[in-house]
DNA sequence: TCGTATTTTCACAAAATACTGAAAATACGA
DNA sequence: TCGTATTTTCAGTATTTTGTGAAAATACGA
């Protein structure tokens, strides 16, 4: 091999390398502290940095995973919408490729997020309030104050959220920051 | 007892325990959902609806759990400033109290998971990025931009997260609100 | 239809995390 | 100073979560 008319060979590709192992495993690590699954987190970091479709076994080989695990949590990250499935013409094997615009996939998280688990936090709230409803006690009247408190303030992050998701492009946010103080 | 003097008495008294415990438990699947430790939820939860301070003895016996993990979990509370200690003169007991405005206690959080989390997953990113400036492949290149991308957003991010948390009053976000749709 | 490639499921194992109980340290009054 | 109340620490245990490996199911070509 002539080092001279590849310079970007070896010494270059491990750099990249190394660096795309680093980005799989922070990201791994953040998506943990925020709740999700490490590894749902790494394969949904190895997509995104990944231009083309990848299949079970590549996903496994590069994470050294199980099978077991790979297909679990591609099927996780595909319930999301985080992750997308296709099929190519010909071929037996499923291929898997992440939505790659930060906004969208900032819109799909929130989404996701407001429905499983802000909404039932409201509703439980709200079962709250109701259940003291009739009680005249002031601990009862102090209760059903505070988890009104909480309730009120959620619906109103649920609308924030619902309103600058719901247009899929980021125009809005930066603009209306510029009102923000 | 006169069960005419005190309508409000035992079965009331019951239905508002039940309502409290209930909020107590969803607070904590919440938070655990939210990537919090479900006990300490709890114990901020139980907090927050107690129109008093508590003291670890109390928090243990009302949640059944150790003298050991509610320490743990009440320290951490502190932590995060979610929870004040106070004395009373004349007492050696240590006795806790939760922030109880709404508002407060979001700024609180989303100060510290900024701090905690989005900081550093800038820097993560941030570190990626140099990692592969000086490499002129394609792979590389996109690579860069892949991970330029998610860094940019979540600056961005932090920075609305910074001005919303400011003014450390809800006035701000309902106002822009408006603006938005 | 059969044989093979691929996907899916699931019981169990491993790892990570949370909790306990009890001892050690500390604070304070007498 | 001693004795007691209170807080803190931490090694060990329990629980929960995550991952594995292998078998079962399915899809498809011949």
């Amino acid at each position: 091999m002539d080092k001279q008319s590849k310079p970007t060979s070896a010494a270059e590709a491990a750099q990249l390398a190394a660096a795309r192992d680093e980005f799989v495993t922070q990201w791994g690590a953040i998506g943990n502290s925020w709740g999700i699954n490490r590894t749902m987190a790494q394969i949904h970091a190895l997509l995104i940095i990944t231009p083309r479709a990848l299949t079970t076994d590549e996903v496994m080989e590069d994470l050294k995973i199980s099978r077991g695990n790979a297909h679990t949590n591609l099927r996780e990250l595909v319930g999301w919408g985080l992750v997308r499935s296709v099929v190519r013409k010909g071929e037996r094997k499923e291929y898997f490729e992440a939505e790659k615009e930060v906004w969208k996939m900032f819109c799909i998280i929130v989404r996701e997020r407001k429905r499983r688990e802000i909404r039932p936090a409201i509703n439980v709230l709200k079962d709250c309030i109701e259940r003291v409803d009739d009680l005249k006690s002031p601990e009862a009247r102090s209760f059903a104050a505070q988890t009104k408190a909480l309730s009120d303030f959620m619906e109103m992050a649920d609308g924030v959220l619902s309103k600058v998701v719901r247009s899929e492009q980021s125009t809005i946010v930066p603009w209306a920051l510029k009102f923000l103080k």
